[in-house]
DNA sequence: TATGAATGAGGCTTCATTCAT
DNA sequence: TATGAATGAAGCCTCATTCAT
């Protein structure tokens, strides 16, 4: 019988959960698995968690959490910034998804269709996500760099590529390097937003920063 | 006691499984929903299926089948009816899978983590629309209409532009009449991959047409 | 496999229970014990009864209504029958209660303390006795054959006694004939309440009768 | 951490359970609630007992003692004084009972049907005051001064009788002061018990003392 | 073919008790 | 003596599947 802290063995239990999860996901994965990966005993793990669920959502704002920590606003003062600062999020936000690759596939498969309470926190979440992106390509736009396009479709095909490569690479269909990912991204999200005969010209700009 | 033949039932119960697993999701779809659906007792079910494990992949099937029954080949002779085809494609599966929610919410979260068997019916799946997209891509490139960019990137991000947008419009955040949507996944598309300065060209063809 | 109506079978559940919860009291009895009582699988049990707690409700319910069926409203128009008809309301629910122990049990502990919602049920059906006796003895006080007593504090002893006598019967401590405890709780009660220059003037009364 | 010494630990605990067991009920009181009462942690509870059984056990025993002390035997001696002590036992155990009201509230509820042992003594308790009483009856009928009564029956009604008002008065429903009490119940008892024609004799001899 | 009562393995959670510190 | 983390048996309930009618 191992003894740890209140506060260890609550982390190690999470850290087990998000192993368990990784490997079957939220419906198939039971107390039992989380209890077998932690090397703990049943009552034990009610010690920390009042039910399977509480130690879900412990995950998922941890989750959402880590996401929030690593997108930074945008500083709009200096154009010439912008593309590098939106390249830095994206860079940011992709290395910790590909790092934890259970994160991805919590959020887009396991998640989704939970139950309503959690859908929502999702929704909310991603509803943000796609405002804050709205809100970047209508500044864009007003600036004259960004086409003239519907920005919600827009903003919900930079989400889905992105959601999708990861989910790609999590699936081991294709796992370019994580540079090459960022990279082509960028390149593409550049031709899909930016006024056709500002796009050589824009990404000069990030070439020399 | 309604006697149906046995087609007939086995279809009746298909669609009340997949009104039940349209409000519910297939892991809180109990067969005691489908049977209400169907309006049949418990037995019946099991005379017609093994396990809600075949009716679910019965139903996987048949979605597979009605998506691919709805997009054709394209015909590479006429360059010119290239993206009148592509665009055809795009519509008609568009069309079946809102026509169909329960598709959608079937694919893209429900069915993802079911378990390693349907997993990779589904990752086969992909790939092979991924493989068909890329070599269309390809082929654009050999022609020169397509820039110079990762195919295997591009396809992703047009499938999960794609497969976003049809998502949060079954959440219902965003929706945005059919035809518009096409039109303007249409010209991100052209755009994201149609080398710059012969967009304008390309959409002259499809205008015409 | 044996296989019940519905309504047989749920009738049969009451009465394992009955049984079992005779054996073992409320808080012992466990859902493995009714359904070994009534020899069916488990889940069998929850085909008809939500929860345990939801057998127990529906027995507590059966309990009230025999015993007010048995119990009749007393004519006062004649007063010569008034004795006679207490006589039988207290022969009637006596021999209820004595053919059927577990009642008893039931009632005299088993059910109290059970949960704040049932000790309500329970309080308010001995409240509404407790004050169908008072009404009597008020009553009997104003046509001057009932002593001048508290006739709350009566009313506490009258039940309390029944109770008692049933409650030892049910242990086994004490086993007279039937008969002989309702005569004797008879002159017991004639005594403790009716003025005692009137006490055998009222017996006779009953002999007559 | 505060230090005692194992007997006052013992007796803390001892009153800390009593409370919880007031608040509960025995099957509703965790050791959780006990150490919580107590401001002690787990383990103290289990230095002091070894089960949860064993400090109900202990807390029974505590009752009875109490309850011994203050019932004393009657001197039979003294006729005239008879009447006198025995309104005083039962002034000083109703009064010990409702000045520690969760002793009545384990002795007439949460421990019947406990288990088969403390039932057992439970009823032994029982039947020796049992015996008393009807000691005292029949004393009193050989003197010629209670009436021709089933004595076994009479010594059930007036245990009931207090019971059922002590009950009463644990649960509100009815709550006289002590003293109205006591008089009451003395006047019932006399006259359910004494021969009528020496009722009135008897209570001046009381009403002398 | 149709019914719906019956089954029982399996999951979640509780809580008295133990034990390392 | 005191602590409180750890244990695991045992109870409740669910639900896919079976089977007698």
């Amino acid at each position: 019988m191992v003894r740890l802290t209140k506060e260890e063995r609550r982390k190690q239990l999470i850290e087990a959960a998000l192993r368990a999860l990784g490997k079957k996901g939220y419906h198939d994965t039971q107390i039992s698995d989380i209890i077998a990966e932690a090397g703990v005993a049943r009552g034990t793990f009610y010690l920390h968690f009042q039910s399977k669920r509480e130690i879900f959502d412990e995950i998922i704002s941890k989750i959402f959490v880590e996401v929030d920590e690593v997108v930074r606003p945008i500083n709009k003062e200096d154009i010439t910034r912008i593309p590098q600062e939106i390249l830095g999020n994206i860079e940011r936000a992709v290395t910790l998804l590909l790092e934890n690759p259970t994160y991805i596939k919590i959020f887009f498969s396991d998640a989704v269709g939970l139950d309503a309470e959690f859908d929502q926190r999702l929704r909310k979440f991603y509803t943000q996500l796609l405002k804050a992106i709205q809100g970047g390509l209508r500044n864009g736009q007003e600036m004259g760099i960004i086409r003239d396009v519907d920005v919600e479709i827009l903003s919900l095909c930079l989400l889905g590529s992105l959601k999708e490569i990861l989910y790609q690479y999590v699936l081991g269909t294709h796992k370019p390097p994580l540079k090459q990912i960022i990279q082509e991204v960028y390149r593409i999200v550049l031709h899909a937003t930016i006024r056709p005969d500002l796009v050589d010209q824009i990404d000069e700009l990030r070439k020399k920063a």
